[in-house]
DNA sequence: ACATCCACCTGGGTC
DNA sequence: CGACCCAGGTGGATG
């Protein structure tokens, strides 16, 4: 059963000559890509944000409500934006705010919604789009599968003190976190290569 | 060297039929109990905050400014309790707020100062009690050991497969969290029964 | 620098 | 199965 670790490169992203679109949409305007990202674990895991970067938010995206003093003593800071789905009617609305701590700007509430529903595993890639104001989401598998692959440690799935730790465990305890293709093993993200290793994790 | 599951059953809670305390105290008055709480590793963590039950909190405790407008734009909302130490002369002061976005009553400031000082646990028990307009808090250690007892799966922690999933991993990298008397291995959150077990874990 | 506090957020479990 | 708890989180503000 071959895994493969999460590969944790950069240049995850890249700019897409603002072109047309394959066609032009109902609205009759022209379809203007903005930028892609090919997401990392983080970016689909429980962190339940997506880090946007740097240069594209500042060249893409509008500035995100940061001031909270003011008229502005409650409420979240940051700005909800709304992405239309390229393949549905679906309408995203992400929370979209500057972190400072971290000089990153992210996509928050909403984004863990949009993982679950397209199933986006680390390694797949989101666009986003422009039609004059409107905003445009899409995503895509990856294409290959990652470079480093491990064996899982069998013996460790199956040491049997690990089984009857608690009822509830029973052999998936190790398995402590699956989502999509991602899998979460003695604290080291794993990335699956085929559907079938799940039916091998006995999950 | 003994671990014991964490219990993850329900009903950490329970209110105590209103009666009297074991002896009448020195208002005269007779103390009612109230409610009693068994914190969990997060009630005693670095969240700082006690989750109080919706319904003890209804029942028993007063309703939480929330209001913000008007005089008070900016402060903290919520209310400040005061409890007297039910074993000493203390007056436990911790602000009691609702939390509209998670829906819970928590107490928050003053509370990890109150965890230390009574250097409570996960699964020591907190409880409430009642004179009157008095407030009264006090806890006691958790009576038994968790029934369910394993041994941890010395094997387990050191399959070499795991070692080198990754450097950071090493020897330790199966146990996830260790805060107080509580570990998480393999999924399964531990308490630990005794102290030195954490030498035998190569922490 | 650091610990604490604050309001907000989410997933899993339960009813 | 929808609604609701609540345990476990977050970034940011504060002192």
């Amino acid at each position: 059963m071959a895994l493969a670790l999460a590969p944790e490169s950069r240049s995850h992203d890249r700019e897409v000559a603002g072109g047309l679109a394959e066609g032009n949409q109902s609205g009759g305007q022209r379809r203007e890509r903005m930028f892609e990202k090919v997401v990392t674990p983080s970016d689909v895991g429980k962190l339940n944000r997506l880090v946007v970067p740097k240069h594209f938010a500042e060249k893409y995206l509008p500035l995100p409500q940061a001031a909270r003093g003011g008229g502005n003593p409650a409420g979240p800071v940051g700005t909800v934006l709304s992405f239309h789905d390229t393949r549905g009617h679906a309408t995203w609305r992400f929370r979209y705010s500057y972190w400072s701590s971290s000089q990153s700007y992210v996509m928050t509430k909403g984004w863990s919604r949009y993982v679950r529903d397209k199933r986006l595993a680390a390694g797949d890639t989101v666009s986003f789009c422009r039609d004059g104001p409107r905003l445009f989401i899409d995503c895509r598998r990856r294409r290959t599968p990652p470079d480093v692959r491990v064996l899982v440690p069998r013996q460790a799935c199956l040491v049997p003190q690990v089984q009857h730790l608690a009822p509830r465990v029973g052999g998936v305890a190790v398995v402590e976190e699956a989502r999509g293709r991602c899998l979460r093993l003695f604290g080291v993200n794993l990335e699956l290569r085929a559907e079938p290793v799940l039916l091998d994790l006995q999950l």
